[in-house]
DNA sequence: CCTGTATTTCTCGAATTTGTTAAAATTAAT
DNA sequence: ATTAATTTTAACAAATTCGAGAAATACAGG
């Protein structure tokens, strides 16, 4: 399959790579064990992966010729990093509510 | 242009939906002055608008001839719902460390 | 060295997404 | 009543993504 150029974004955009991290938070498994609970082929399992790792979601270390797959903060920190920038919006916009509550009624 | 059946992820996907995220977050706009901040035609942002409305990032209210975009949380709150899941999957590891290195070390 | 298992690479096709232009609907203003 | 401005709908083209299957690579064990 060809290079993929995704960004952490569209990475979780796929609904089969985010049931893999879940299926990682309970527990690191190889690529095969993967496979199991999915209805897909071993090859599309393993590109999956292979773009959960790219974007930080996920390390992999051999064993063998296993591939063991294990959660990894990277990733996730970035979406937070993003939402954290949306939650001072709506901090901001409470405080201006304050502000002019405030100023209509000066008890 | 087609009826998209986007999730929320899948919606935040999109670089031209982030951006318009960004830019309401300054600021609520309507759809045409969004459209001054993009290289793409008027029904290519309109698309997108009614994508973000339907997935609970914005509301619109019409005035007049215009219709005026505002971030909205339903769509911002699913997201770190699920970021939340993953931090404690973070904090039990962090936590499973801590009595790992108590058993062996208890001094 | 040969066999079986785990995984990836390659080639390809189908479905989805994103964009464009032209035309329609709606509303404000002259 | 016409005209101009804002937005959406419709039909369609281009790009991207997701998946399958066959073949190649890597490695463990007899």
């Amino acid at each position: 399959m060809a290079i993929p150029t995704l960004d952490t974004f569209q990475v979780i955009g796929d609904p089969s790579r985010r049931k893999m991290l879940m299926l990682l938070s309970e527990d690191s498994m190889t690529i095969n064990s993967l496979v199991d609970h999915f209805d897909m082929s071993r090859p599309a399992v393993s590109k999956h992966v292979k773009i959960l790792e790219t974007a930080g979601f996920i390390s992999i270390r051999d064993m063998g010729r296993e591939r063991y797959c294990t959660l990894k903060k990277d990733g996730f920190e970035e979406l937070q990093a993003w939402l954290n920038y949306f939650d001072e919006f709506w901090a901001s916009k409470l405080k201006k509510l304050e502000i002019l509550l405030n100023n209509k009624l000066p008890n």
